[in-house]
DNA sequence: TGAATTTCTTAAACTAGTTCAATTTTTAGG
DNA sequence: CCTAAAAATTGAACTAGTTTAAGAAATTCA
């Protein structure tokens, strides 16, 4: 059954992990299954696990204080999603992980996590390399959303990510690009033509 | 002489490294001295060094393709500065990195400090501890950025760097608000009354 | 010290993106 | 398959922040 599961064949090859380790991995985790609109993490609680979604899809954002949400990741299977700040300072975090559609994620505790990457240093160097990579993509966001205008930051979203369009609703996409679902509507019209 | 550096102190006290420790770290590094806008990095070039200041102020900022200018980071002397993003995934920079006084900064060299990182797990938490820092203090900044509006923004960041709002000159202080000059010239006019 | 350069301010015209409100279209799931 | 709920669209009024321009103040360093 193991071998079934995305993570095994994530860790596997992405990895490069042997068969055994990542048995062992994955024998340390906790499968959870969401229905759409069901959260896997709310404000006030501290990230305890990674989380690599089998199936389905999640996003994470966030509520300012007018009411506003921010949507920060968006995520599908194969990929992982997390509160990284909650998660690294262990402190409680300030977002939502909610699943988008009915949604299947793995869960390592990062206590018995850790103890794996000190004995693994090839599971070590595969979180290592994801850590990076979402301080990349953070800056890379960040950058953008100062520098570029929505329009521009639409059809780039649109390239980089043509999966994520057609399986989120609009009004997400659009709090993902920092801007509201009707402006989202009006570039999309203009774009039309 | 090594004792009076700066890097020293931090090493010994914040890191929790042995003096001989810290002085072999230190026996790795340079040092560079930087006039008033002279540059530590520019886009192109590859970050190969844990930049450390000395004394002096720094920032790291980029320019989109409208040719405005985004100040990302500020640090004065005690901080750390670099660009992450090219440090860690060995790709080219985006970004400057301008000293904005007359400056001295150490330059630990990526290869060296590898090593010493394997050979050193105090040295080594210290730097995990730095790095998650770094992601934090971003992901709060693109947070900050995203769900509050600039005057909030500028008093907030008021309150959280009393000593650096007297040391930058307000057009970058603006660009690091996100807002221009200008606007940052109303918003104090309003702000004193 | 003093001239040249850099930085700051003020104000008016402007624009990218928001808000509000009402209508239409699509989707979920019993 | 049907209906209630969720999502998308349209347009008009609005606002936070930008642009441009020009003068005043502060700072640098020869």
């Amino acid at each position: 059954m193991i071998e079934q599961r995305r993570l095994f064949l994530e860790l596997t090859t992405a990895a490069g992990l042997s068969e055994s380790d990542a048995a062992m991995v994955i024998a340390q985790s906790q499968v959870k299954e969401l229905k759409r609109k069901e959260f896997l993490l709310q404000p006030g609680m501290q990230s305890k696990h990674m989380r690599f979604i089998e199936h389905g899809a999640m996003r994470s954002y966030y509520i300012d204080e007018e009411g506003h949400q921010h949507t920060l990741q968006l995520g599908i299977e194969g990929w992982w999603i997390n509160d990284l700040y909650s998660y690294l300072t262990e402190k409680p975090t300030r977002m939502f992980i909610q699943a988008t559609e009915s949604t299947v994620v793995t869960l390592l505790p990062k206590s018995l996590l850790e103890d794996q990457l000190l004995r693994c240093p090839t599971l070590s160097h595969y979180f290592l390399k994801k850590f990076q990579k979402a301080y990349v993509a953070l800056q890379e966001r960040t950058l953008d959303h100062l520098g570029t205008e929505a329009m521009d930051r639409y059809t780039q979203f649109r390239q980089t990510y043509p999966e994520l369009e057609q399986r989120f609703p609009q009004y997400i996409i659009a709090s993902y690009l920092g801007i509201t679902p009707e402006f989202l509507s009006q570039l999309r019209s203009k774009y039309r033509n």
